[in-house]
DNA sequence: ACCTGAACACCGTTCAAGT
DNA sequence: ACCTGAACACCGTTCAAGT
């Protein structure tokens, strides 16, 4: 009977919810966003397409389990930060370094409001954003504007990604950005233009959070003096 | 030979690209995202799907043409705005209207950094930063928050838009989402909670203004004092 | 040059049949 | 209860054949 416990059959475990979400990320980071299929996926997991639907309702949520997933992971450390601020940028830049990973996170993690994960990230800024005394009524304002913000990253983070064949070059593809800023039409694209190098050296982290920081300065600029 | 004239028959023009991509934006208006289909573009036609590969490469170009055609409609007229962050206002708000009355838009604004018309809406944005004085090394992160924000923004509305079938009630959905809120758990989305009225009676569009507001306010906090 | 529409390859999803 | 895999409906795209 030597042979039969030696090497365990290919279909170790048994299908579960769990396996075929962690199969499905593994699946977007390799092959992108177009890769994700249940007949290549099936094939991953040594079974029939069909399987899949018994832990799964369809693609829509198999991509989004996917992407809370990774979210969710992301989320996972509260952080020790001091000031509100500290806090909303280690959220915001754990976010980044996810989506930044996984970039086909980006398009998934605009949805419906309220729904997991994102409610965490509105609720956690929600904290900071009180926390930094801003009156009741300009909170959603505040909340939504950092939100909006970090999603709008994060898709842009996912069409770049998009336009790439996955795993190309990103200082190549910058500087073919900018090559074709420097040839657009100087009177019309003036500011453009003379923006290329910018955009060649940038880096997108540091740029992101300097944003974040953008906002956090408006949202800050107008508070009422403490009064403890 | 009265029959002949007097009624012209169905094809009346001949195929172009102009009026495929008109078609695909009715289409696209009517049905949603998931409506814009080569037969149902064809059908509206009154041709076969194959005539519309001769104008158009393939679904990407047709949808970012469909895209940019509402976007270049939206970007028209310059305004006539006096500061510069009044400008900028009359911009945000001319692609958030844009967006509101075709939200498929908004997931195909995102794109690789300059293309067309992402291009001229960063020009734009860039010039009035630059009236606004902001130092040349901070310009480029100035206007990149701001197209972020309304990146996100424009990914949110679609997202909305997506998770109900076209031309369900706004205030239906609001009210929906809002009740959701009020039943998370009282101690781990406290803040959420207590959102949810604001969620439930804010306007889209005052709301998307005030976060322009917000990074404009950041934008200009710590600017070098006027010297001219 | 431009259009037609059948055909191809591939996909999400279903479901009768198995264990 | 869970898995299998053939089958269905539908899609983007191609292309030989027409005008």
């Amino acid at each position: 009977m030597a042979t039969r416990t030696r090497r365990p059959e290919r279909r170790q475990e048994p299908l579960s919810r769990e396996r075929i979400v962690g199969a499905a990320v593994e699946l977007l980071d390799a092959v992108g966003e177009g890769g994700l299929t249940f007949r290549a996926l099936a094939e991953r997991l040594a079974t029939g397409p069909g399987a899949i639907y018994w832990h799964v309702t369809g693609k829509a949520e198999l991509l989004a389990a996917a992407a809370d997933a990774v979210v969710a992971d992301a989320l996972a450390d509260d952080g020790t930060e001091d000031t509100p601020q500290e806090v909303i940028r280690a959220l915001a830049l754990g976010l980044f370094d996810a989506i930044d990973a996984h970039p086909w996170v980006g398009t998934q993690l605009t949805r419906a409001p309220g729904q997991p994960p994102m409610v965490s990230v509105f609720e956690r800024l929600g904290r900071q954003v009180q926390a930094l005394r801003v009156p009741e009524a300009a909170r959603f304002t505040a909340v939504s504007a950092l939100l909006n913000y970090i999603l709008g990253v994060a898709g842009q983070n996912a069409a770049n990604a998009r336009s790439q064949p996955p795993g190309t070059d990103r200082t190549a593809f910058l500087d073919a950005v900018a090559q074709a800023w420097t040839e657009l039409d100087p009177e019309r694209y003036a500011f453009t233009r003379s923006t290329a190098d910018r955009l060649r050296d940038h880096d997108d982290r540091t740029e992101f959070l300097a944003g974040i920081d953008l906002i956090l300065t408006g949202i800050t600029a107008n508070l009422p003096p403490a009064v403890d």
